[in-house]
DNA sequence: TGCTTATGTGACAATATACTCATATAGTAA
DNA sequence: TTACTATATGAGTATATTGTCACATAAGCA
């Protein structure tokens, strides 16, 4: 791949990280395993201001991670592309691995 | 599980998330799928300032997404959890999801 | 029409992150 | 010891992100 397209691709391998690496986000992620919800909902879910809510998802919308259809007065925002999901049973891993390591460094003292 | 515990769950899982949310530790991951690399290597791999690459290193280190050893004057830097490697296969599908959106875009215009 | 609800957005302050430079530290070798 | 190399880090500036408030927009209904 030619140098430029390769960091072409990283900013927007980037971005997309990016549009997850949040708490809130996470959250949302979450929630959304259960299928497509509104903005209320979803604000409601993660105990967060729906102004907050909705900038977040509009985040993670621009990124790809999420769609979202009008129904009436509501917004319906869904899970795009559902591997997102495995990535969380891969840091979960993580931090399974970094709890064990500090179990044992407990044990030891 | 307890909401609190959740709550605490979300932020690390953000955290590992934002620990590979940038172009320049995207690369540095890229490069260390090769194996272990000094930073010296690492920072002459993806074009960028020593003392920068050694502050991306050492956020992926806490983060728990690399590891480190020293080895005489050199620090080596290895993928502590490689299934983090999935995620950019995850990733590149959304991103040519949209790249073939785009194109429908264009030849309809 | 006016009223209500759901969502999005501009503007601002607060905070976090990234990069650079200079300097400190640690190891190697003469 | 001194000189050299690799790495880490403090301090500063620049930039990006976040959350909140107020307000705007859009859709439904009386």
């Amino acid at each position: 791949m030619a140098k430029n397209a390769q960091q072409l691709l990283y900013a927007r391998q980037a971005q997309i990280a990016k549009a997850i690496a949040h708490p809130v986000r996470i959250a949302v992620l979450d929630f959304l395993q259960s299928g497509e919800q509104c903005v209320c909902d979803i604000a409601e879910a993660v105990g967060s201001e729906r102004s907050n809510v909705s900038r977040h998802l509009s985040v993670m919308v621009a990124a790809g991670v999420l769609s979202c259809r009008k129904d009436g007065l509501k917004v319906m925002y869904t899970i795009k592309t559902p591997c997102i999901l495995q990535f969380f049973g891969c840091i979960t891993k993580v931090i399974k691995s970094q709890a064990r390591e500090n179990e044992q460094l407990l044990q030891a003292m």
